[in-house]
DNA sequence: TGGAGGTTGTTCAAATTCGAACCACTGGAG
DNA sequence: CTCCAGTGGTTCGAATTTGAACAACCTCCA
């Protein structure tokens, strides 16, 4: 369990050292970044609500309130899916883009800062490694999205 | 950056499924066991709040929330500190202990499943490492607790 | 002695999160 | 064609978290 106790720890200052980044600098949340970033990767820049939803983990209800709030600051627009009436598509706008390029430099250097240059090269590919297993095995013992 | 994602889709997966487990089983929230361990490990099972606040990385306000909480339940009380009148120690009651008791063995089933059990003693014994390199880091870096 | 300056814990408003309930729609079975 | 279980998103209420502002207290120096 001190494998445990020092994850917690860890993980917790983690996301409250990169949190406070992200407010400072661009007034970004960290879940909101998260969402900017896996909308930047995605074709056409655009994802399916649940999809994002299971990509960055949160509840479909966070998703829906985050997409708000970033539709409200120009940064998301919201399209109809083409496919599915039913479906909702998460689109980033020019001015998401540019608000990550403008965001993301900062937001590496502190994870660079506090993790990824603490690590040896051996270390840092056991890190992806291991926490890839993780994330499958959790994906598979519960329900993949309540 | 691939770490980085890796890590962090295995940090929310984790701690849904650790919530989930907690709240099904005991109605103990994550927050809330990680208090009540802490205090059961402190001597004379007491702490006084801003240390308790360092020990599990919340905020100061967050903490006299949760201890609120905990109070309502009997699973801990207030005293206040003989040295310092400004001070107050949070105290793991019988009920508390209790409570913990009967609450760790599902919990630290959940972990194993989900994260120790994945692993072979190498990559603990890695995990262990980096992570005690990343809090000391974090700690260091920004102000210790806002 | 008299504060000045830093600590400690609480209170407050605002933001975020989740799960459950809810509609609208899809995709087959009959 | 019609119905019906299942999906996809949103809404709603409740719980939690945070930072800033406060009040009480300690410490140490002149």
């Amino acid at each position: 369990m001190a494998a445990w106790r020092a994850y917690l720890s860890a993980s917790h200052l983690l996301e409250r050292r990169v949190e406070e980044q992200l407010k400072a600098e661009s007034g970004l949340t960290h879940a909101q970044y998260e969402i900017l970033a896996r909308l930047s990767d995605a074709p056409d820049r655009r994802l399916r609500m649940t999809e994002l939803a299971r990509g960055v983990v949160v509840s479909k209800s966070g998703l829906t309130y985050q997409i708000g709030q970033l539709e409200k600051r120009g940064l998301v627009e919201r399209a109809t899916c083409p496919s599915d009436d039913r479906g909702v598509l998460a689109v980033l706008t020019d001015r998401g883009v540019e608000c990550l390029r403008r965001t993301a430099p900062g937001h590496v250097a502190v994870v660079r800062e506090v993790l990824i240059d603490l690590l040896t090269p051996d270390e840092l590919e056991m890190m992806t490694r291991v926490m890839s297993k993780v994330e499958a095995a959790t994906r598979a013992s519960a329900g993949p999205l309540p």
